[in-house]
DNA sequence: AATCCGGGGTG
DNA sequence: CACCCAGGATT
């Protein structure tokens, strides 16, 4: 049997119900696809119902402030997708008159749009015979065929994206990539397989040969850097203090308490003695208290982060800083898109305390 | 070609 | 803990 006639075969009857599958409107599966980058179904799918709630349309996003996108991206991570997001329905809107291009070449020009997401809306929306290239894919095609080529070396993508065009079942295009896609997602997963009842079994190279669990390669690990972060929640009545995160670098746009970042984790003494503390509050050491003695540990893709939250009690807010400042009520925090390090202290602290 | 960019699930 | 997820932009 051909590859495209099994693998639709099984699609029929194991692909899941998604809210994105009941529609080819590019403005949805645009939505659905750059939330769905390095991301679970499960965990993308509350914020794409919530982001359509909100923004039916793409004049909707268009017109919201960015401020208002990223409160509800807040907690999906890589925020530069949903800044691209904004750009892009921005310049949909009111470049294009809010009609997205029709094809793969001209999606790709889009910010935010790569060959995985111009390929998926080409082919779902448009029946655009490209084939898309995600995770799934490589992991896939490199078990069926046994190619061994790192996934993620310069030879390897050009391999698989050629591999990948080869197979595509061009009479349609739109459900041949989701079903590979959804085969792989919940049959030819990454850990444990369901290789026993698998229907490429006769074919499976990786199967055959008995290196299913060794395929796909992939180039080594990302190393990861220690950053150690004292947050200064200042305490005025009701009143705290947030920062705007700016420049490059993680959380960009994001909202954080004034940040003091240290080389190595800092103590009591060290910090109130610390040069740019008592810039901004004095010696007045007795209003400092350590919300936290063992600091939280944050994990990124990058970097591993070690947070400690100091409560500053104060009769006024400090105007020494040198980036901008917000002074808002520690009620009204929640209006304000934070990275999920500072949204679980934030629910844990009661600032009344 | 390498590195950066989040947060959560899985084994 | 290591690895992965419906990747893309930047350097």
């Amino acid at each position: 049997m051909d590859f495209h006639k099994t693998l639709l075969n099984w699609y029929l009857l194991n692909s899941r119900s998604l809210p994105w599958r009941e529609t080819s409107n590019p403005y949805n599966i645009w939505l659905s696809e750059i939330m769905l980058q390095q991301t679970r179904i499960a965990q993308g799918l509350p914020y794409y119902e919530k982001f359509i709630a909100h923004f039916p349309t793409v004049f909707d996003l268009a017109n919201a402030k960015e401020e208002h996108v990223l409160k509800l991206w807040q907690g999906l991570g890589y925020y530069s997708r949903a800044r691209n997001l904004h750009f892009t329905a921005k310049y949909v809107a009111e470049e294009l008159n809010g009609i997205f291009p029709d094809n793969y070449k001209d999606l790709k020009k889009l910010k935010g749009v790569g060959d995985y997401t111009a390929a998926a809306i080409a082919s779902i929306c448009y029946d655009e015979p490209v084939a898309v290239v995600d995770g799934n894919v490589y992991r896939v095609l490199a078990r069926y065929f046994g190619v061994e080529t790192p996934i993620n070396s310069t030879e390897g993508v050009k391999q698989f994206k050629a591999l990948a065009q080869e197979m595509l079942y061009k009479k349609d295009p739109k459900h041949y990539n989701q079903a590979l896609m959804e085969f792989g997602a919940l049959h030819c997963k990454p850990k444990n397989p369901l290789c026993e009842s698998c229907p490429f079994q006769k074919n499976c190279v990786a199967f055959q040969q008995g290196k299913t669990a060794s395929l796909p390669v992939k180039l080594k690990k990302t190393k990861v850097t220690t950053r150690h972060f004292n947050y200064l929640v200042f305490k005025k009545n009701d009143e705290t203090l947030l920062q705007k995160r700016t420049g490059k670098g993680i959380w960009k746009n994001l909202y954080e308490f004034p940040l003091l970042e240290t080389s190595e984790e800092i103590q009591k003494e060290a910090f109130t003695n610390h040069p740019e503390v008592e810039k901004l509050v004095g010696k007045n050491f007795k209003n400092i208290r350590l919300y936290n003695n063992k600091p939280i540990k944050h994990v990124l893709s990058h970097q591993k982060l070690f947070a400690k939250f100091w409560i500053i009690s104060v009769e006024d807010f400090p105007v020494a800083f040198e980036k901008p400042i917000i002074a808002t009520q520690f009620s009204t925090i929640e209006t304000f898109a934070v990275p999920v390090l500072l949204e679980k202290f934030i629910e844990a602290f009661h600032f009344s305390k």
